[in-house]
DNA sequence: ATGACTGGCCCTGCCAGA
């Protein structure tokens, strides 16, 4: 089974790409992030006309999570636990019962957190602090389980073009960094790297300073598999030719195989 | 060398993103 992450930076300016994208690759589940929309104007029928169910939680010109799945959506979970006073649209997780099993799927969108002198930076670290929590306590399910999204963490020197130029970033502080590798110290497998120790393997390119044209681009967009989800890993796909297209979303589609 | 974009919204400059 094949399961997809793309934060598509407002799916109804992304909405041609992304149903080309789910004829051609036809993945078992798709998470979406950064929906930018309320679920009244996401182009819902479109979507199932493709084949796929949705389960997503949106907010209006922020954020917005989703799960597009072939196969029915079970024991929906909307938002994160631990906050009940945060309302931020980021987190959408289901069970989902394919051909080759049950899996257990999130979508994340993980706050960026800059600027870092704001409370913006403190609200990151707390998001990523009720995500292990919460993946602690999924871990223990023995399931198979994918957390997919969008981190807004650069985990390692070469997951960056320019390393020297993301220091002092939210993405990239060393806070930042460790509160990723608490995620992985549970147990959880970061699949592309289980597949590619290479370097230049980025996920997202800015807009701005002809960042694609240079390829200075970062690895932020991650697919964390539980040990028995790592147990059927077979590969990563890192949909480049996305970037390449008119009007793209500023991150590209990074699928995981699971066999079976 | 420097600066460079895109999207949504209070519809028009401003906030947010990374």
């Amino acid at each position: 089974m094949r399961i997809t992450t793309w934060n598509v930076n407002s799916i109804r300016q992304r909405q041609a790409h992304l149903l080309d994208f789910l004829r051609e690759e036809a993945p078992d589940v798709v998470c979406l992030q950064e929906l930018k929309t309320t679920l009244e104007t996401l182009p819902r029928a479109e979507i199932e006309d493709a084949g796929y169910n949705v389960a997503a939680v949106g907010q209006k010109g922020f954020n917005g999570v989703a799960l597009l799945s072939k196969h029915p959506i079970e024991d929906v979970r909307e938002g994160l636990p631990g906050d009940e006073s945060d309302s931020q649209a980021r987190y959408v997780e289901g069970v989902i019962a394919a051909d080759g099993g049950v899996v257990r799927v999130a979508s994340i969108y993980l706050p960026n957190g800059n600027p870092v002198d704001s409370e913006k930076y403190p609200y990151k670290l707390a998001f990523m602090d009720r995500l292990v929590a919460h993946a602690r306590s999924l871990l223990r399910l023995e399931e198979t389980l994918v957390l997919a999204g969008d981190y807004n963490v650069i985990p390692e020197p070469r997951d960056a073009a320019d390393p020297a130029a993301w220091e002092g970033d939210a993405l990239y502080l060393p806070q930042t960094r460790a509160k990723f590798r608490a995620l992985l110290a549970l147990g959880l497998t970061d699949a592309l790297r289980a597949c590619d120790d290479a370097a230049g393997r980025y996920t997202f390119w800015d807009y701005q300073a002809g960042a694609w044209q240079r390829n200075k681009g970062i690895r932020i967009d991650h697919l964390l598999l539980s040990p028995q989800a790592a147990d059927r890993l077979d590969g990563v796909t890192i949909h480049k030719h996305e970037r390449a297209k008119e009007k793209p979303s500023d991150h590209v589609p990074v699928t995981v195989r699971l066999r079976g």
